[in-house]
This record gives C-alpha cells, sequence and structure tokens, in this order.
RNA sequence: GCGGAUGUGGCGGAAUUGGUAGACGCGCCAGAUUUAGGUUCUGGUGUCUUACGGCGUGGAGGUUCGAGUCCUCUCAUCCGCACCA
C-alpha cells in the first residue's frame, strides 16, 4: 500500500494553493468578512516552534472559518524595530538593517513551509519607510490634537556607556555590559496621554465591548489601570530650611479613614522635596543615590528592604495638630499619586515595617471585631495581632477608635467623612486617581521610527513639515554601532541631525528619539486591512474589516500590548481614521512551548539533537556519555532546549508539526515538545492516508444514500456526525486537542469499513468527513486525500460540512447506579423514560440490590439522562 | 512586594460545567505479522488487595444525596510589573 509522501505533497499543495490565489482576502463581496490575526512575529533570526503553534492555531481557524463561508482576511508581517538589531549589529557588526530583513527573508521562508492560509501581499515590515511614515504622519497629528505631549521622565542611565538602559538590561543595579552602577536621570521625552483615556479603556472592559476576552485578561487590565478612589491633602510644612515658595506636602491616600492613626510622612526618593535636601546634606544624597542604583523597575522598588531617611522637616496634622516626622522611604513611587504619603503603620503592612525599623508610633484606629474596641489603647498593637501570635498590620474593615468625631463608626462610613472634613478645613479634595501612567514613546535609539519633530531653541519643539515626511533614519557606517551610546546622537548623524527650522528658518537639530517598538505594533492591524499611500488606512477599507474578529498571542503580551493597541485605536478614530475604537473582538491567549534541558557530566548545555533518549535515560549521541536530563523550561537559546522547526518538517512534515503542537495540550496551557509526541502525529498522518486509500475514487462515484441502513452502517454514519458535530464546537471554543482526540477516535471507527455496495455511500460520507475534518490541522495531507477520493476541486475550497441533527440522538443510554454515592451498577434504558420508571430499574439491578439487602431506603435521587443515586441506611 | 494564572495515572491531558474520574495520545507490558526492525497490527495498563472491596484529582478543613468541579485556609510552579518583544 502506498505511503503518504508529505514532503512532495507539501511542496505540490502549497504551489496550488499560491497559484490560484487561495487565501486572497476580499475576493467575494457577497461573503460575510472574518479577520484572523496572529501577533506578528519579531524577525529574531529563525522561526521558533512557539511560533508554529501560534500560527498553527491562527491557521486552524482561517481555513476553517474559509469552509463555513466567509471572505477570511489572515495576514503576516514583522514586527521589526528594535534594540536586538542594535545588539546583533554590535556584537557581530553589519548594520541593524541588514540584519533585520536578512532574518525576514529566512523566516518568511521557513513560514511558508509551514503551509498557512495567509495573504502574503498585505505583507510588510514596520521599518519599512512605506508603514513608519504613516506613524510619524499620526504623531503629528496627535500630538496636534493634544494626544501627545513633551515632558521629563525617569529613566535608567549607565553613566559608564552613556546610554539608557531597558529594565531587562540592568542586573542588580547594574548596567549588563558596564557592570557600573545605574543612575536613575531624568530626560525630556514624549508621552501619550493614556490617562486622560483612562475611564473608557476601563468601561470597555466591563460593558460588553470585550466580551470575547479572556475574564483574566480583563481583570489584569483593570488592576493595571488600577482606578481607586481617594484623598488628595496637604500637610503644612515647618522647617527652617524648606524649599522656597514651598510651605507644604500634597500626599495622595486611598485610606483617609485611618488619618488619625498617622504616625508620619514619607516621600519617594525622586521627589521634589528629597532632591531639596539632598543637595544641601551629603547623607540624604548618598541615601538618595543608593535608592537610584535600584532602577526604575517597579517590582525591584517594592520588594527591596524597606529604607529610609528623615528630613529636617515636619508636618502638621490637620485634625490632631501633630507635628509628624518627615522621612524619604525607598518603597514611594514618584509615578504613583503625589510621589507622597501619609503612613498609617498600624493598617499597612510597608508603613508598619518601616514604623518598626525606625521605631516610629504604630497607632491603631480600626478595631478589627466587635467588642475588641476596649482592648486598644492608642499605641497598643493588639488590633492586628494573628493566630499565630505575629503581628501584622490590619488593613479590613472594622470600627474606628481612637479617632476623634469618627469614634464608632464603620471604616466604609469614615472614609468619606474624613474627605468631607478635609475639604471643610480646605486642606485637600477627593479625587480620582489612576494606578495607570502615562505611555513615555519615545527611545534613546538608533533602531526606530524616528520622531519627526525639530528643535529648535528659537521655536522648541517643531513638527517636520508633511512633505518632508518620511523622516528616514540616516544611513550610518556599521562601526558606529559598536560605540557606546545612541548613534543619532553622536557626531556621525550630523549630516542628519542638524537641520533648519521649518517654522523660523533657523538653524536646529532634529529629535534624536525614536518610537517605542509598542507604537509600531498598536495599529499595524489596521494597516493590514487596508494599505493607501497617501494615509494610514482607507477608512471604508479598514472597517470592512475592522475589528479583528479572533486575535491570538502571548498571554505575556494580557496588559502592555493590548492595552497600547485599543488606546492607540481610540486615538485613531478621534482622527476620523476609523469608526472602531476596540480593535479585537475576541482575544485568545496560548501558552508557551517548553522543552526538557539536558546537561552533560561536565555541565554543559546540550540540544536535544546531541541527546540519545531511552525511557528515562539519556546519553551523549556521539560515545553514550551519560547526560542529565533538567527541568523542562520554556525554549531559550542559552540552555539549548529548542528544536528547529525545519528540522521537524524535514523528518515529519509540516503537517505533523502543526498537528501535534495543537494535539497534546489545551492551547492556552503550555505544551512540552518530545519527540515521540510529533512521532505519533506522523503516524496519524499516515494512518488516516491508509484509511482513506481504500476509498479511492469514492467521491467522485457519488452514489445515493440508502434510505433502509443496516445496524453497523447507520452506527458508522451516526459517528460521523457526532464526530462533525464534536470537531466543529470544538475548533469554535478553541479545543483544538479535544478536536483532534475525536479525530484519533473516529478513524478508529473506520477499521475495517466495506466500500460496496450500500456501503459506498456511507464510507465515501465517512472518509470525506475525515479529510475535511482534518484539514484545518494537517491541509496537506487533507488535499492528498482529496484527490485519492476523486473529490471536487481543492479541498480548502470544499464547504465544511453540516451534521444531522436526527444522526445525533442515541436510542438507549447508560446510567450509573450509586449507593450512598458510590457506583454499584448500571441500567440501561431509553434517554426519555419517565423518572419513576428508571427508579424501578435502578432497584431492581441485581448489583444494586446486593448493596441493598440489609439497608432502608431513605431517598432516591434521578438525574435524567444522567444518573441515579439511592440514599439508605 | 503587587496583579493574574496553573496543579488530575509513569507523562500530556479528558470529564457534557455539581452527576460513571482517567476519553484521546505518549510511554510501558503481552501477543501476532515481518528476512530484519526503534515497522505495522491486536490486547492490556490509576493504585492497594488472592478475592469481596478499599483508596484516589498539590495539602488541610467545609457545604452537598453526590465535589476534580462550590467555599475557607495553605503549599508549589509559571506569567506581567511600564525602556525586551
Amino acid at each position: 500500500m502506498a505511503k503518504y509522501a508529505f514532503r512532495a505533497a507539501e511542496s505540490k499543495w502549497q504551489k496550488r494553493w499560491d497559484d490560484e490565489g487561495c487565501f486572497a482576502a476580499d475576493q467575494d463581496p457577497s461573503k460575510p468578512k472574518y479577520y484572523v490575526l496572529e501577533m506578528f512575529p519579531y524577525p529574531s533570526g529563525k522561526i521558533h516552534i512557539g511560533h508554529v503553534r501560534n500560527y498553527a492555531m491562527g491557521d486552524v481557524i482561517a481555513r476553517f472559518k474559509r469552509a463555513q463561508g466567509f471572505d477570511v482576511l489572515h495576514p503576516m508581517g514583522w514586527d521589526a524595530f528594535g534594540l536586538p538589531a542594535e545588539n546583533a549589529a554590535r556584537d557581530n557588526g553589519g548594520h541593524p538593517r541588514d540584519w533585520t530583513y536578512g532574518n525576514i527573508e529566512v523566516m518568511r521562508g521557513q513560514l511558508k513551509r509551514m503551509g498557512l492560509a495567509i495573504d502574503w501581499s498585505r505583507e510588510f515590515a514596520t521599518c519599512d519607510p512605506e508603514y513608519y511614515v504613516h506613524q510619524q504622519r499620526m504623531f503629528l497629528e496627535f500630538w496636534k490634537k493634544g494626544f501627545v505631549e513633551r515632558r521629563e521622565s525617569l529613566v535608567n542611565w549607565d553613566p559608564v556607556e552613556m546610554t539608557v538602559l531597558a529594565n531587562e538590561q540592568v542586573i542588580d543595579g547594574k548596567g549588563w555590559r558596564s557592570g557600573a552602577p545605574v543612575e536613575r536621570k531624568s530626560m525630556s521625552t514624549w508621552f501619550f496621554k493614556i490617562t486622560e483615556r483612562a475611564e473608557d479603556l476601563l468601561a470597555a472592559l466591563d460593558d460588553g465591548r470585550l466580551a470575547g476576552w479572556p475574564e483574566h485578561v480583563k481583570e489584569m487590565q483593570r488592576n493595571w489601570i488600577g482606578r481607586s478612589e481617594g484623598l488628595k491633602m496637604a500637610f503644612p510644612l515647618k522647617g527652617d530650611d524648606l524649599p522656597e515658595g514651598i510651605d507644604d506636602l500634597p500626599i495622595y491616600t486611598t485610606r483617609p479613614d485611618t488619618l488619625y492613626g498617622a504616625s508620619f510622612l514619607g516621600v519617594a526618593p525622586d521627589h521634589p522635596l528629597a532632591k531639596h535636601f539632598a543637595d544641601k546634606d551629603p547623607a540624604v544624597a548618598d541615601f538618595v543615590a543608593e535608592c537610584q542604583a535600584l532602577g526604575t523597575s517597579e517590582a525591584d522598588i517594592e520588594k527591596a528592604e524597606k529604607r529610609g531617611i528623615a528630613l529636617p522637616v515636619t508636618g502638621r496634622h490637620p485634625f490632631t495638630n501633630e507635628e509628624l516626622p518627615v522621612y524619604i522611604a525607598n518603597f514611594i513611587l514618584m509615578q504613583y499619586g503625589t510621589g507622597a504619603i501619609f503612613a498609617c503603620p498600624a493598617h499597612d503592612q510597608r508603613d508598619l515595617d518601616f514604623a518598626r525599623k525606625y521605631g516610629l508610633a504604630v497607632k491603631p484606629v480600626i478595631a478589627p471585631r466587635e467588642g475588641h474596641e476596649t482592648d486598644l489603647k492608642a499605641g497598643d498593637f493588639k488590633s492586628c495581632d494573628t493566630d499565630d501570635g505575629r503581628t501584622v498590620a490590619y488593613t479590613g474593615p472594622g470600627t474606628m477608635v481612637h479617632s476623634g468625631p469618627f469614634d464608632g463608626m464603620p471604616t466604609d462610613e469614615a472614609l468619606p467623612a474624613a474627605i468631607a472634613k478635609i475639604e471643610e478645613l480646605g486642606q485637600g479634595a477627593g479625587t480620582t486617581n489612576y494606578r495607570l501612567r502615562d505611555w513615555g514613546l519615545t527611545r534613546q535609539r538608533y533602531w526606530g521610527c524616528p520622531v519627526p519633530v525639530v528643535l529648535c531653541e528659537q521655536c522648541g519643539a517643531v513638527p517636520v513639515p508633511e512633505d518632508q515626511l518620511p523622516v528616514q533614519l540616516p544611513d550610518i557606517g556599521p562601526e558606529e554601532f559598536k560605540t557606546p551610546g545612541n548613534p543619532l546622537d553622536r557626531a556621525c548623524a550630523d549630516e542628519w541631525r542638524n537641520c533648519t527650522c521649518p517654522q523660523c528658518g533657523g538653524p536646529a537639530v532634529r529629535d534624536t528619539d525614536t518610537m517605542d517598538t509598542f507604537v509600531d505594533s498598536s495599529w499595524y492591524f489596521a494597516r493590514f486591512a487596508s494599505q493607501p499611500d497617501d494615509k494610514p488606512v482607507d477608512t471604508a477599507q479598514a472597517d470592512a474589516w475592522l475589528p479583528v474578529q479572533q486575535y491570538i498571542g502571548g498571554i505575556e503580551h494580557a496588559i502592555l500590548h493590548l492595552l497600547y493597541a485599543r488606546y492607540f485605536m481610540r486615538n485613531m478614530k478621534e482622527c476620523g481614521y476609523t469608526d472602531v475604537d476596540e480593535p479585537f473582538t475576541n482575544l485568545f491567549t496560548q501558552g508557551m512551548v517548553t522543552h526538557a534541558t539536558f546537561k552533560d557530566a561536565e555541565g554543559n548545555w546540550l540540544f536535544p539533537e546531541q541527546v540519545e533518549l531511552k525511557g528515562n535515560t539519556a546519553t551523549a549521541i556521539d560515545g553514550n556519555a551519560p547526560v542529565s536530563i533538567g527541568a523542562i523550561e520554556k525554549m531559550s537559546k542559552s540552555k539549548k532546549n529548542v528544536v528547529s522547526p525545519e528540522k521537524i518538517a524535514d523528518a515529519y512534515g509540516a503537517d505533523a508539526a502543526r498537528f501535534f503542537m495543537l494535539s497534546d495540550s489545551p492551547p492556552e496551557r503550555d505544551v512540552e515538545w518530545t519527540e515521540s509526541g510529533v512521532e505519533g502525529a506522523w503516524r496519524f498522518a499516515n494512518r488516516v492516508y491508509e484509511a482513506v486509500a481504500k476509498g479511492e475514487g469514492l467521491l467522485a462515484a457519488s452514489a445515493p444514500m440508502p434510505d433502509n441502513l443496516s445496524e453497523d452502517l447507520l452506527a458508522l454514519r451516526k459517528a460521523t456526525h457526532k464526530t462533525i458535530d464534536g470537531v466543529t464546537g470544538d475548533i469554535e471554543n478553541f479545543r483544538f486537542n479535544k478536536a483532534i482526540a475525536r479525530l484519533y477516535e473516529f478513524l478508529g471507527a473506520l477499521k475495517g469499513v466495506k466500500t460496496e455496495g450500500d456501503a459506498a455511500p456511507v464510507a465515501a460520507e465517512a472518509f470525506r468527513t475525515l479529510t475535511q475534518l482534518t484539514a484545518p490541522f494537517m491541509p496537506h495531507l487533507a488535499e492528498e486525500c482529496w484527490e485519492l477520493l476523486g473529490g471536487e476541486g481543492l479541498c480548502c475550497n470544499a464547504a465544511w460540512p453540516k451534521a444531522d441533527e436526527a444522526l445525533l440522538e442515541d436510542d438507549v443510554i447508560t446510567m450509573p447506579i450509586q449507593v450512598n454515592g458510590k457506583r454499584r451498577g448500571e441500567i440501561k434504558v431509553a434517554p426519555d423514560l419517565p423518572k419513576d420508571e428508571v427508579e424501578a430499574a435502578a432497584l431492581a439491578d441485581a448489583d444494586v440490590a446486593r448493596f441493598l439487602a440489609d439497608k432502608t431506603i431513605r431517598k432516591v435521587i434521578v438525574v435524567p439522562g444522567r444518573i441515579v443515586n439511592v440514599v439508605a441506611g
């Protein structure tokens, strides 16, 4: 029997699809449109197996929707700007542009080998000037409309490399290459005022606009935006050495109810007050410098031990007139609220840690439990005792104590009362605050979209005129990438940088910042839908496709990318480019691909292909040296636990690789790549091919379905239609692993099927179904089978099968019978048998009767079509 | 530190959403076919027990006729934390 020759088949069908333009979008205006998109790849060098998983998922949806009669848009492009290209140029020479486009060339070829149903005519890279010219245009438009603003922000500064560092380049407070302690430095950059849209970005999470998003992603975004109702108020300051014009300290708090428990005030190390005293006192300056060496990463700042230093100033409590000490504290974030707080150690854990360390007062003002009030004296800490004897800050609700007029109030009443009192005193007001910060959109790097702005000493920041766009990156020599700092900001780029001011005609320089790559990825999906030369999108064309109906990508993008894209769409809408505000109707976040790690006796990492696996033991492929098997981890080049999709495609075929990536785990979860797993997929392909080969030409013969089928043939028809029903539902719900399990089961049911006489049309239906249901997962195999069966045209163009409802019903079902919750027997009954008859049948069952012999029946619970439980004692 | 998720046989997972725990695949065991096989096919495979049966969904409690599923506490792992993409 002929084996499935996947190598020949894959190139043959890819060519056919290509020649016939099968996957071009906008083919038939009469069809409903469906836009499916996977997050576009960064061209890092080669496709890895995680890409295969991501794009295989999108491809299943694209092919499935196409078969269901949709006009499908399924495009591909490249998120091509970014830091790795500059690092590669630095380490290996060359130019970031050449490295990037070279990688794209390679990766495009690798993706095409996977046989994806992609409309390649729409491909672009974000580093194409034809793309980023529109981004520059929109930037200027947003600026004009006030969505963008230039202001100061803090960055990680490497004093040796003279460069801004990304958080990931800061290791233990030191630059990753220089090893020099990092400083926090303030510089002037551009911001998108995303906080102005915080309210709507938040509202859309709950008003049904994002009904097709996973709840946990929405929850993450809600928490990220972090809307809080609180109080902004000022503590009058007292001290000999106050900065000029500063006589109070504005703070923000979400717990005004605990104001009577205030024991000190705190400011961030970057706070103006901290800066003021650092200039006067070297000890303060040292402390501030130490805090700043932590870098800008929020995680690092909040994980650090709580530390601080007192300032020679006090703040007066508005209620008690007590003078509270003021500290610089390393856990206070300048970006949140006003960068200053009042601390109530009894009811905030961080404040408590700090107060303990510096011997500050702890004043409980909330009694957690009823009757507990009398235990509490001011200064006592009993309110916070835990069962195991530790004392922790009590952050829950309770009754106010030691709080003047608020005594006896529940906390939720004391909170507005405290705000009202502060407002009455004219020392502050209730406000809404967001954790979300404005989006600093520029980077001090070469390989990004230039900011189309000229900086003139006379006129300030001036937009580059429309007819001079795009501002393209200057061509500079490869040696420039080996020099520390931003090449755009150096003499090598002078010819580009020096220019005349478009406004006054005087000498000026270009802004040397480039845009964050998140800007590039915030609207690429719109450009896929419509690509006019003279504007970002044609509104009618773009809105015909948008929003993306199914977006697929990694959970690591749950917040930033997805929030930025939502924000950017709103800006585009206000500029009239689209009527859409939410870019992604349905979102699916897929898991990562993991792989076991291997090390030789010397502790060197080994690639999987250097290792021979036999059961649970591993040896080196060259010479039988023992190999230790390590943890199963996310694939990474450094640990060498990577597999090459190309080698997999060579050995087992693209279909097997795609199929295995979807078969083993639910798609939102991580999946472990195993050689045996892909072998199983390959075996399945061969078994399908061999099964279908028995039905050669059956579709072309097209005998009519007889009316009265034998029991066996009817059972096969039922299996066929149940499989159609199940697989269709599974694909719609992203349960690819279950769809594939059903295909395995169905293949098992086809064993020994006859193809003559009455059986011919039944077998034809079964084989046709198997082929079509397999097609989204193994499209090349499906075409090969389709041809073998004599199907009309291409399998990918055939309409998706429909299940016949009448064939989904069972005449007899098996019901388990429990006695006291334990399964003791089963009965076979008609699904619609009345309850009392089911009960009678259950009690009559011999196995059940045995367990009831010495018991009295108390109750019988019959769940129709499900189960019977007899309660007896 | 904060926020989000995950945890079921030797392994990946399934369980109609409170109703037979372990579908399907991998691995393993046995048998058959083959000149040979790390091929293909057939059967078996949670665990303890000779059996009757007991026990089993990270751990500890709880609700219920019935819990992998709901509630409380807890442990472990993973993702994000704003200049990596």
